[in-house]
DNA sequence: CAGGTTTGGTGTGAAAATGACAATAAGTTC
DNA sequence: GAACTTATTGTCATTTTCACACCAAACCTG
């Protein structure tokens, strides 16, 4: 970073973070959206995102971006991209950063900020035309997503605590879209064999058929596992 | 992105690009890095970055920190991480966007571009403290690309045009830092069979022993089989 | 030019991972 | 209890991975 001359002159440009939050119904992959309010882009659908404040650091106006439209704090959150297009936003020089977050979307309760019109979950592919550059960094974000859940234990993160194995595999069909889906006896194998998931005693309730049984991802045997050089993949 | 108040008042931050320069030359993996001719960390080494020009695109502020460092254009470059703590830098909030870019370090000559009282290649483990927050920066770019070597043909980018198959695996033995080296029967094996080197009719020269074929990197090639489905893993 | 030195180049077999495949079990509903 | 729905489980063929050692070809030296 070069700071000769005149830096006053470089003080004009401001930043923003961008929210990517992924949640999983049992069906889709949903992404939550809010309607602007305003102008630019007025009525449009866009991600949640806001300007960076003067002393905040990126990932706690990420943070803040999250909390403030759905009261969650401590989830998952990864920066993925910044956009930094010189015209991406018509009010000025704005670049932006975006941020993957994955939410259980039953602890999601509608919380619209005061900056949102309204929010609501999108399914992956019934996303029209977003404000800005939005369509573009949704891209990112969900190609990011694809090959992260398959190297490191995130798909939980979209999970209720306690789950069955035939979720925990609908969720991956749903966020690889791979031409054919997952065989389930070889991934119910694969994934047991990590040892990572330990059997709860309950099992599903209020089903009209079989119950299964629950899962939990252990996360403590997850850091040990890794420690030992232990590399997640599915 | 929300707009709404006063925007001016956000106006008032900078950002910058600031660029993981990696070069290879048969031994170690290097970077490029700037010794800084002021003040703040003058004397300092650090990475080669600048300020983003108001109606520059960050992309292109990485091409031009490259060109005007190393004269280079057209190569391998990656956008990897932002890195926006309030204190980062010390005259005002300065976010920097991080990049990667790998060139053949055989094509660079020394052309310190005017912000650089000099510059120099370091051993990747010889780099001692940086400036500003760069250690964190060349850390992340580091990480990135050990793992994207493995996933995508990028090492090519490092080498020289033809290449021996023994040069090629010292560098993913440097890039990677693996406990065991990599077999050497094996590599040629997996490499061969991706049908991405094509043999060149010449020979090593100048060695004073057995000299070896030389290799291309078919790009175009390559370019199909990712249509076809083709996945890059070493 | 012969012998020594250095790196280039090559194949096999055991073990592990992958991938295709279908029948029975355990509940629910009517 | 009959029909329905989803849960649960194992085998085998194929492919991939990984460990491993020797001869060949060129150069250098004396």
């Amino acid at each position: 970073m070069d700071t000769t001359g005149e830096v006053g002159s470089f003080f004009k440009s401001a930043f923003s973070v961008d929210n990517v939050i992924f949640g999983f119904d049992g069906g889709d992959l949903k992404v939550l959206l809010i309607q602007r309010g305003q102008a630019p882009f007025k009525d449009k659908w866009a991600l949640p995102g806001d300007l960076v404040y003067p002393n905040e650091d990126l990932n706690t106006a990420a943070e803040r971006v999250l909390e403030q439209l759905t009261g969650l704090r401590g989830v998952y959150l990864e920066q993925v991209k910044t956009f930094g297009a010189v015209n991406r936003h018509p009010l000025g020089r704005v670049i932006t950063v975006a941020y993957i977050s994955l939410i259980k979307i039953s602890n999601y309760t509608v919380t619209p900020a005061s900056f949102a019109q309204s929010a609501k979950w999108h399914s992956i592919d019934e996303v029209g035309d977003l404000a800005f550059d939005h369509n573009e960094i949704l891209e990112s974000c969900l190609r990011r997503l694809k090959r992260k859940v398959r190297t490191a234990p995130i798909g939980f993160e979209l999970l209720p605590p306690k789950f069955t194995l035939t979720e925990l595999q609908q969720l991956y069909d749903s966020v690889l879209r791979l031409p054919k889906r997952l065989d389930k006896r070889n991934f119910r194998k694969k994934i047991l064999s990590m040892n990572l998931l330990v059997e709860c005693s309950e099992m599903q309730e209020g089903v009209a058929h079989r119950p299964a049984k629950l899962y939990q991802f252990d996360r403590e045997k997850y850091g040990q596992f890794v420690n030992e050089g232990f590399i997640f993949d599915i």
